[in-house]
DNA sequence: GCCCCAAATGCAAGCGCTTACATTTCTTGC
DNA sequence: GCAAGAAATGTAAGCGCTTGCATTTGGGGC
């Protein structure tokens, strides 16, 4: 260890400005308690020593942080990131700080970011889907940190969500393909095991063939991890079924953008020989060509109505109210009638 | 505000399961310093009553965090996600944490944030680029916080970094599209004044232009906002120029890949009419048609090895050492001879 | 010049944890 | 069964900050 130059803390700053810790405190929380001259006096020592306050210190101190944390599966690509932008924002004109972490869709890790997050101050979380062990509710709930949950919706949990009906919009966009004359079905999807959202789409899947008087079990269905090549290899077994499906339904657009290249590369047209869907509707939906069949979700609004119930939950101390926002499937390209 | 039980301490935690605070701080920090019976005493209590250790509290008595901070520009897309990615893997090898966020490329808003990270307990950061006011380098240094620069490297700056010659690469790049007959240049690039990779990229074009004996003013250059609707727009004012570039180079690939997307949609033929490279080699660049030329970034590798001087920095307290990475161009289907 | 009130500042008690040091409780060898 | 050392546990002093309360200071009004 080199010798190294103490970090300056509060002590420091007033011992340098002549006054006490309390009044170096108020001027930097609440300036107008302090005289301007005095005022100016800590400003200055505080930029010459490179004072910084400490964070736990304070936190601990007046028993708030301002801080909200934020739990996405994975920030490779760019699903999540649009909502939470507007989560943060909405945070920030609300004087909070938003903490984010991924968890690589692995549960375990998602409980040690909760954790990390909850010990790290965070005054209420917002989270992916509804999926996780109870304990984990509990944890939070005597903790006392509020958690709203988001990407889904879900009429029936007593939990807090500002979301979509996932099912319901896989649905409506399966029970489309099939009105334009598919028959022959597949689907390429998340783990639904580890992730209520991928599972719900392959409910809303089924429901719609069920509707439609399409047996559930000839939908050829496969599961992968998230990516483009996933999505891409995915596509490969699937057309190597009998009978070849007509259309595929990706259970996201990341899937259904490596489908789609795959589709190219094997001398497969898109929309004329098979059609393909996604879910989500991410910026690289409409750069690929042809631009992908998708369902829209409204990410702005769910990260901003999500900051807005948490804020308001915070300040009141009432429960947060559910939210249950519209998708929209956009025709593009990528479907055509059979 | 509900009447809310109080959020149960370490103190809490001896009464309920009998012993003092400091066994049950060692039952969690060093289980192996404390009896079995002891310490799973300990352990029933803490989640019986869902204790979880306050990170300010630890980190002031301890004055440990190992917490490291990173702050990148933006996380809309997959730029930076790879890299710090792999940041974090080999961090928590190393037993810390890293913490993310991210400044929409505003100055202003990278100050903030990196004062909120320090004040956090960060006991190292990863900053992107070199350009910044060297009061923040200051204040970093007053807090021994040391910093590791990536994305960008420079020979002559005594500031540490792991990252690649944007110039160099560039140039290279421009070498190359220069060899292959086009004279007629245009540039997309980001912001130059508060972007140094953008800067140093143009940088690149220019001397490329030169060693070739093309006259600098006579680039069509345009510098725009980050993204694909953005680089879309700019590709349409440079194919306004006269004479009409035949080949766009992009200082990144999301401008490229908006550039080459309004291509397709003005009935611009790319390569035939018109080439297009970009820079950063991203998933995007891939899964476009036809595939991007641009310049591949070991990003994972960046990422990998900014971590590891980090963490030897902050063991042995020596100086980081720099290291300089290779880009390579990658020539896929955009880029053909005139 | 004095009194009174408001404004400005200081004092000191914690916030929840870790850890050096002191103390108690086991082991073990004889 | 006992001494001696090891293992387990306890005691208590802070870490850097905020904040309720006490004290000082500074102006007016008379």
């Amino acid at each position: 260890m080199p010798a190294q130059r103490p970090i300056p803390t509060l002590q420091d700053v007033a011992a340098r400005s002549g006054v006490s810790t309390a009044t170096v405190s108020r001027a930097i929380n609440f300036p107008d308690q302090v005289a301007p001259r005095t005022r100016e006096r800590v400003k200055a020592a505080i930029s010459e020593l490179g004072y910084s306050p400490n964070f736990g210190a304070r936190a601990m101190a007046a028993r708030r942080t301002n801080t909200i944390g934020a739990i996405i599966p994975t920030m490779e690509n760019a699903i999540f990131a649009r909502g939470l932008q507007a989560f943060q924002d909405e945070l920030r004109q609300h004087g909070l700080t938003m903490l984010v972490a991924s968890t690589a869709y692995q549960p375990a890790s998602e409980e040690e970011q909760i954790r990390s997050l909850v010990a790290r101050g965070a005054e209420a979380l917002l989270l992916i889907g509804y999926h996780r062990d109870p304990e984990i509710y509990r944890f939070l709930e005597a903790q006392g940190v509020p958690v709203i949950l988001t990407w889904a919706f879900d009429a029936a949990s007593p939990l807090a969500s500002v979301g979509f009906d996932n099912a319901a919009a896989m649905q409506e966009m399966t029970a489309k393909v099939i009105e334009m004359g598919h028959r022959d079905l597949a689907m390429i999807s998340a783990n639904t095991a580890l992730n209520d959202r991928a599972k719900a789409r392959h409910d809303g899947v089924l429901a719609a063939m069920q509707d439609a008087g399409l047996s559930a079990r000839d939908l050829i269905f496969i599961e992968t991890e998230y990516g483009i090549e996933e999505g891409a290899r995915a596509f490969e077994q699937v057309m190597a079924a009998d009978p070849r499906p007509t259309a595929v339904l990706c259970g996201n657009d990341v899937l259904a953008v490596g489908a789609l290249r795959r589709a190219r590369d094997m001398g497969i047209r898109v929309p004329e020989d098979v059609s393909i869907t996604g879910f989500d509707d991410i910026e690289l939906a409409k750069v690929v060509y042809p631009a992908l069949t998708t369902v829209h979700v409204p990410h702005r609004e769910m990260g901003r109505l999500a900051a807005k119930a948490l804020v308001n939950c915070l300040d009141t101390g009432k429960p947060m109210e559910k939210v249950r926002l519209e998708t929209k499937s956009v025709y593009r390209g990528t479907l055509a009638p059979r």
